[in-house]
This record gives C-alpha cells, structure tokens and sequence, in this order.
DNA sequence: TACCTTA
DNA sequence: TAAGGTAACCCATAT
DNA sequence: ATATGG
C-alpha cells in the first residue's frame, strides 16, 4: 500500500521547509518515524540549540534508517538551503570545508528531513576554534563492563574534579557510557585539554585499576571502564546533549543530576537507556542541567604545572 | 537524501 | 533511464 | 614502517 503525499510544507521561523518521506521508518524496533525525528528536533530545539551556538558539526546520517548504511557528512552540500549559516575551513592542502552552523529551529528541522540523526558539534566555537570551551571525560565501558561500574568511575572523577577544584557536569551518552563535562575558559589548546584528561584518567586507573583503564587495546580492557581522553583532540566530536542515537529504542544523550547517576540505598540510579526519542514531554519537563555550563568557565592555570610538563609551544626542539 | 557519473 | 557511488576525518599510541 | 581505535 502507497502511502499519500507523504510529504508536507511547513513554515519554521520564516522559513518554508519542504519535508519528505515523513512514514519512512527510520528506528524500526521503536516504530519510529522521520516524522518522529522532525518533530523531537523541533521540540527539543530550545533546549538543545544552546549546545550548537556557533559550533560547527559533523553529521551522521541514516536515509533508509538505522539499520541500513550510514554517512558522516561535514561539508554543507550545495543543494542546502541557502539561508543555513556555514562556517568555512581550508586546510594545508587547500581543500574547503563549509562546515554547518545550526543555531535556529529552522536548520534543526532542515537536518531532521535530512534523516541526520546525530549532530556532533566541535568543543570550541568559531570564536576561538583552536580552543575548546570545554573538556570531555568519555567513559566507554568495555564487554564485559556494566553500567554500574560506569557510574562508579564517574563518581571518581566527580572527587578528583572537586579536589582539584573543578566541576563537572555528566550525561547519558544515549548508548553505554557516560560523558562528563568539564567547561574551560577557550584558552587551553586542544592538546593540552587532552593531556588533562589524560592525567584525570592516569590517577583514577592508579586508584581503582580493577575497574578503570587506559588501554588502547581493546584486548587488554577486559571487564573495565575505558577513560578515553583522546576524544579531546582536534577533529574528534562528541555527540551533543539532547541528540538521540541510532540503536534500537532511540535512546538520547541526555544532562543527568549527579545525584540521579549515585543513587545511595535501595533506589535505582538512571540507567543508560532511560529516555528515548518518545520520551520528549519528559526530557523537557526536566531542568536544563547543562547550561549554567556556560556561564562557569573554569581556568586550569593553577594545575596545569601537575600534567602540562614540558608542553609549552608543543614541538619538538630538534 | 540528493546529486553525479557511467553504462 | 537506471544502477551505482558518494557524502569524514587522522593521529596518538602500540608493535 | 605498519596497525589500531575512536
Ligand atoms: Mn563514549
Ligand atoms: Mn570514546
């Protein structure tokens, strides 16, 4: 049976969006539709836009859905809209990059219809784009890890940030881990917020080394909680809070309280997959734990002397 | 998803 | 006309 | 040098 016009135009912000295919399924496990997908972007845009401000972004992309082939896309193709806003970058070998800026409810939509369903923005913006404004502890449990150990790692880096006089901020990754948050002053080159993570994740897997690892090898991590610092390094992306994933119940990456990750007693703590595409009236409803990031950069000045040794400009002399 | 290239 | 291809990175680290 | 992982 053929569905009718699956298609509809649409006025976003004053601008007219062509949508299509709006039945294609594209979370087939959840019945969730394009549809969906617009929609939860649309909603979700005052919430989520914040995080987007003037950060350029690497797409993935599902056309068919999630469970047939998938593309990054950075470059903004030329049959896009000619009102997104792009942010233009050569690299030494002069090929151009325009990357997309989303900052209005319209492109949000626009990507939607594009069936790109996840949005990595960079962690510097386009104001000082060699510097991050902010740090990210990725911890990606290994088989044979569960999410109870996740937390507990996270909660050692809650510790060690507070002993070294800095806050973080967690959320869902959406798929098995938990992303921890660390807003800096753009000031810090990419490199050296890495390293930083990098000395965060030396100490805890000297502290607990039965749950915490830093292997590259995903041999040697066994039933651990690998602290991944290298995703701080230019080019790499996290997803952004409020997107939701590509796996079977469209879970979403969603700020989480650290007082609902450590549940103390007999109460159950959030767990990885607790809110999905459907559940936008919920994610909503809930306060929006990740802006004040914003307005607390912290400075690493004081602490740099324990993990920038020998940083300086970077090179080698000789 | 949308476009381009090739058969 | 239709099928097939493309849409991104790359480097820190280990061996 | 080459492989690996994210
Ligand atoms: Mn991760
Ligand atoms: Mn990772």
């Amino acid at each position: 049976m053929k569905m009718k016009a699956d298609r509809h135009t649409v006025l976003v912000g004053g601008k007219r969006l062509e949508l299509s295919r709006l039945n294609k399924v594209l979370w087939p496990e959840a019945g969730l539709t394009k549809a969906d997908l617009i929609a939860y972007y649309w909603q979700i845009a005052p919430r989520l836009l914040p995080h987007l401000y003037k950060r350029p972004l690497t797409l993935t992309r599902y056309p068919d859905g999630i469970e047939e082939g998938m593309f990054y896309q950075k470059d903004t193709p030329s049959y896009a809209p000619d009102w997104l806003k792009t942010y233009r970058v050569v690299s030494d070998d002069s090929r151009e990059i325009r990357y997309l800026l989303a900052e209005d409810e319209a492109t949000l939509v626009w990507l939607a219809n594009q069936a790109a369903i996840e949005l990595h923005p960079w962690m510097s913006t386009t104001d000082h784009p060699d510097y991050p404004s902010y740090a990210v502890v990725d911890l990606d449990p290994a088989t044979g890890a569960e999410f109870g150990d996740v937390v507990e790692i996270a909660g050692l880096v809650r510790v060690l940030l507070q002993e070294l006089g800095l806050k973080g901020y967690p959320k869902l990754s959406g798929a098995s881990g938990i992303h921890i948050y660390i807003p800096l002053w753009p000031r810090y080159p990419y490199r050296l917020t890495s390293r930083f993570v990098g000395y965060l994740g030396e100490l805890i897997v000297k502290a607990y080394p039965q749950k915490a690892t830093n292997e590259r090898l995903v041999a040697k991590r066994d039933g651990k909680v690998y602290i991944d610092h290298l995703q701080n390094l230019p080019g790499k992306t996290i997803v952004a809070p409020y997107v939701p994933r590509p796996l079977p119940h469209a879970p979403v990456s969603v700020p989480v309280e650290w007082e609902e990750l450590i549940v103390t007693g007999s109460g159950r703590g959030v767990q990885p997959h607790d809110f999905t595409l459907a559940d936008i009236k919920v994610i909503l409803a809930r306060p929006p734990l990740f802006e004040q990031m914003y307005q607390a950069p912290q400075s690493l000045d004081k602490i740099m002397p324990l993990f920038a040794a020998g940083e300086k400009e970077g090179q080698k002399v000789h």
